[in-house]
DNA sequence: CACTTATATACGTGCTGAGTTATAAAACTG
DNA sequence: CAGTTTTATAACTCAGCACGTATATAAGTG
């Protein structure tokens, strides 16, 4: 799986936005997607692991995930060169709003 | 389906692009995606129409797809709180080589 | 060492997405 | 108007993903 289809899913952004708050445990994790069940989380981990977007360290029994700084960067580098459409976009309202 | 799932498949990210250089007719789109059929083409429009990614107006018999302006917005606008994880990472990085 | 806690994996299931061929619909062309 | 071109939809198949239950693995605890 690559780092699009990762992120295409709504219960693994969801992760992210939590560790981009803070690391956190497995456990803390789980207790956050209370919709889903220990094992699903954890394969969610486990994707957004192989595709680069968090790390993981144990911590004896637990394990603490944190998000990786470059992983989202490719779908970053990827929108840029689109990101002037809509900034050219924006341009031509604020100049079309400025002649009123 | 949403605009990151709309996104996360390579032959609709490749439309995008050629849709980014200039405005073309789904035929030419068809022929620009060779390993594909034409139907298989003609439903990657439509989940780009209905994902607001793209737009189309008739010429005739044919249909000219373009690229709209803000559908990529909704993504650049959930990775954006994210990138100063990687940007502080590289001044990290930086600072780290500068100290050297 | 027996027991519990924390996390990951195995396995089976249902759904959805992406692809195909066949066909419909609509606009050109002689 | 008959035939062709252009595009979209219908019907179907197949693969893969996300899920749950059950189980394995490993580390703490008494």
């Amino acid at each position: 799986m690559d780092v699009f289809e990762a992120v295409a899913e709504p219960n693994r952004r969801h992760l992210i936005s939590l560790l981009a708050e803070r690391e956190r445990t497995a456990g803390e994790l789980v207790d956050s997607l209370p919709a889903l069940t220990q094992p699903a989380v954890s394969r969610h981990l486990r994707v957004l692991r192989e595709t680069g977007l968090v790390e993981v360290r144990p911590d004896g029994q637990r394990r603490i995930y944190a998000l990786k700084p470059d992983g989202l960067q490719r779908v970053d580098d990827w929108i840029t060169p689109y990101r002037r459409f809509w900034r050219d976009h924006l341009d031509a309202l604020q100049q079309h709003l400025e002649n009123e």
